[in-house]
Formats: C-alpha cells, sequence, structure tokens
DNA sequence: AAAATTATATTTGTATACATTTTTAGGTGC
DNA sequence: GCACCTAAAAATGTATACAAATATAATTTT
C-alpha cells in the first residue's frame, strides 16, 4: 500500500505553488522558514530544494538561501530544440509498439484536455501526459526520462504560456493530427508533425518572453 | 575560500568506487553500513545515494537498499543517441565564439589526453573537459548542462569501454580532425565529424555490451 | 511439506540538536 | 563619506535520536 514518503508529496505541492508565484523570483527562500510554513522539519526541506535545484526550478545564492529561478527566452528555446531533437526520435521507436489501448487512452486524455475550467498546473500534467502515454511504448527508460526531465523543466513555461496566451486550441489540433498519422503507422508524418507542434509553441512563448522578460 | 561540503567529495569519492567496481551491481547499499564505512553520519550519505539515483547511478530496492545499476546495451545506445543529437547542436551554437585561448586550451587538453598511464576516470574527466571546453563558448547553460547530465551518465559506459576495449587511439584522431574543421569554422563539418565520433564509439561499446551482458 | 500468518529485526524517513560557515551590521580609521 | 575590519546573527551542513514502514525469520495451520 505504499504509503509516500513526505518528501514527495512535498516536492509536488512546493511545484505547484511556484507555478501558482507564492514564491516570486527575487526572493531568497530559507529553509527555516519553509519548514514552518508548510509544517515540516528541515530535512524534508531540504531534500526538496535540493531535488528543485537538480531539476533547474530553484537556484542555490550561497547562504542567503535559495531563490526561484527566472523565466528565460533563452531556456525556453534550449528546451524546447532539446525536444525538437528527442521526442520524435523516441516516437519513432514508440510507433511500432502502439497497441489500440494505447491510442485509446491517448484519446481519452485529449477529451480530458478540452474541458473547460482546468487549472494551469492540470492541463500541463495532461499535456504531458498524453505525450508520455505515446512515449512510454517505446520501452527506452534512459531516453524517456530525459525527456520526462526537459518536460518537468518546461513545465514553468507552459504554464505561463496558457495564462498567458491563448495558444490551447492551435494545440489541440496538432494533438489530434497527431493522433491521425500515429494511427496510420506514419512514421515520416509523425516526426514531422510532432517536431511542428513543438516548435509552434516555442516560438510563440519564446518571442513573448524576448518582448517581456519576467 | 569556499570550502566544499562533505557530501560534495563524498559523492565524487562515491562515483569513483563505483567505476573501480568497489560496490558490485547485485549488491543492496544500506545507508548505515555506508556511513560507518565512509566514516560520517547518514545524513550526508543519504544526500549522494538521492543525488547518485538522480543520476542514474544507482537504483532503490525498495527498503532492502541501493543497488549500482548494471550496464546495459540499450542505455548505452540511448545515451549516444542523444549526444549524437544534442551535441552537434550546442557544437554549432559555440563555433562564432571560439576564442583562440578557447581552442589552446582544447589543444592542450587532447596532449594530456595522449599521456601514457591515466586511470580510467582521470581518462574519461579530461576526454569531458575537451568537449566541454568547446560547448561551454556557447553560452547556452540549459543545453549544456542536459548533455553534462548525459556524460555523467556516460561515465560508467566510458570507463567500462575503455579498460576494456582499445579505442584510446581512434577517438584521439578524431578529436585532432574535430579541431582542425573547427579552427576552419566549417560548421556543416564539425557536427558532421562529431556526431561520427560520439556515433563509432558507440557502435563499439554497444556491440560488445549486446554480446557480453553485464 | 507448503502456505499463510505473526512477530521480530532491519531500514529508511523525519525530527531535534549541534557545528561550521557566511552574511550582515556596526564601528573604527583614514 | 568611504573603505576596511571586527563581531554578532543567521544560514546551511552534519550528527544523533526517534518513528514508521518493510523485509525477514519463525511459527502455526492446513
Amino acid at each position: 500500500m505504499a504509503n509516500k514518503p513526505l518528501a514527495q508529496s512535498l516536492c509536488e505541492q512546493f511545484k505547484q505553488d511556484i507555478l501558482e508565484n507564492k514564491h516570486p523570483v527575487g526572493i531568497t527562500l530559507k529553509q527555516t522558514e519553509l519548514s514552518q510554513q508548510y509544517g515540516v522539519s528541515r530535512i524534508p526541506i531540504r531534500d526538496v530544494l535540493h531535488k528543485l535545484q537538480a531539476e533547474g526550478w530553484l537556484q542555490q545564492c550561497g547562504k542567503r538561501g535559495v531563490m526561484v529561478q527566472a523565466l528565460n527566452a533563452t531556456e525556453a528555446l534550449d528546451l524546447s530544440l532539446m525536444r525538437q531533437y528527442l521526442e520524435p526520435l523516441i516516437l519513432t521507436y514508440a510507433l511500432p509498439n502502439l497497441t489500440k489501448a494505447i491510442i485509446g487512452k491517448a484519446e481519452d486524455l485529449l477529451l480530458e484536455l478540452d474541458t473547460d475550467g482546468l487549472s494551469v498546473s492540470q492541463h500541463g500534467e495532461l499535456n504531458w501526459q498524453f505525450h508520455a502515454c505515446l512515449y512510454q511504448a517505446a520501452n527506452r527508460p534512459t531516453l524517456f526520462n530525459t525527456i520526462a526531465g526537459l518536460h518537468q523543466k518546461c513545465a514553468r513555461y507552459i504554464g505561463y504560456h496558457n495564462s498567458q496566451l491563448n495558444y490551447n486550441n492551435t494545440s489541440q489540433t496538432e494533438h489530434y493530427q497527431l493522433l491521425e498519422v500515429v494511427k496510420a503507422g506514419d512514421s515520416v508524418m509523425a516526426q514531422a508533425i510532432l517536431k511542428r507542434h513543438i516548435a509552434v509553441a516555442s516560438n510563440i512563448l519564446v518571442a513573448y518572453l524576448t518582448e517581456n522578460p519576467v
């Protein structure tokens, strides 16, 4: 009955709080403060801070504390570029292994994504679930985990994206297109559409971030 | 006068010990044992184990302890593929920014790599320094850090590679070729040579691992 | 004898306490 | 008024102690 360690749920909570701007960029967070704030001791807080540093959410500022990393256009572009190269790759490995069950699950996720009133992080999570659902079939743990890590880092940008810019409709159209060619088993087209899907979203975001630095 | 935290030097030590097979695959390591073995308390040990899990060196086995991950052909291939896509990319960004000082440093590193009697981990470290030295010039922290992470994961394979197979000479020849076209500023050739450099090493390693699973 | 169950031992996660380092504020000299 | 030095405060890293969960071994039951 696997009972999550405290630090794990704390980590999710903390990420959510960052997405909701509860720890604004520029404020230095101290372990002691946070431990009182979240009602636990410093140890699990420290674990979470280390983990989120490794994932690129936070930045250590000597002993002054840790700070939420500012969103910046270069990082957004880098993440997008890496995804443009790696996701079509893993999709190609996944294609021959896609069962009807997996396709079905993917379709269900797209329907959920059309639901109104999703929170920013719910939307981001569903979006990743859709992609992950297809990629899992590739049976390539290392490749998959690296891509998952990129998505983790993207989460803040995508959240920002969806809350600032109205991109959902376009994105969903592309999702359905992708699923069509995937069903048809067309690897070349699938790669092209996926790459473009990632690039398009990125271009909008990078342009916006360049003009309006956070 | 930045004094390294204990956990950091422990981490390097531990990695080295893994490379030297002091914690064989299949043995479950307990925090308590390790803390006695390394002469520190469980907290820094725990930190190191978490970090190395995140980096893919170790694997948690419930409460039985952690185990060193076995080397496997699929992971080696995945790491190589990702490097084949991402390293030429960052090299392209780096090219216009390469100064004579950087090229000079790279040449020095290649000379060092020709030294006899280097340990496996020394060799691996110098090899990475050479690549990193060029990539740094790209000024792309996120891309660079992801690639650095891939190299971290590769370290064990490269160490294994160099100790089992005699690949150094070929590798060095390619390094010098790469440096030549980089000096000439030929981006297309540089990308091609680098991609091939990574692919060649990988092919040998993957073939060997497939025939002789660890 | 094999399977299921209980009890013990072991292991990790968390809390509290201490040590070390760095920051910051205050004072002193120029 | 600015720079430098000194001391107190505050931050993180580390050690020890405790709690919760799990794995192992022993025991019982079928």
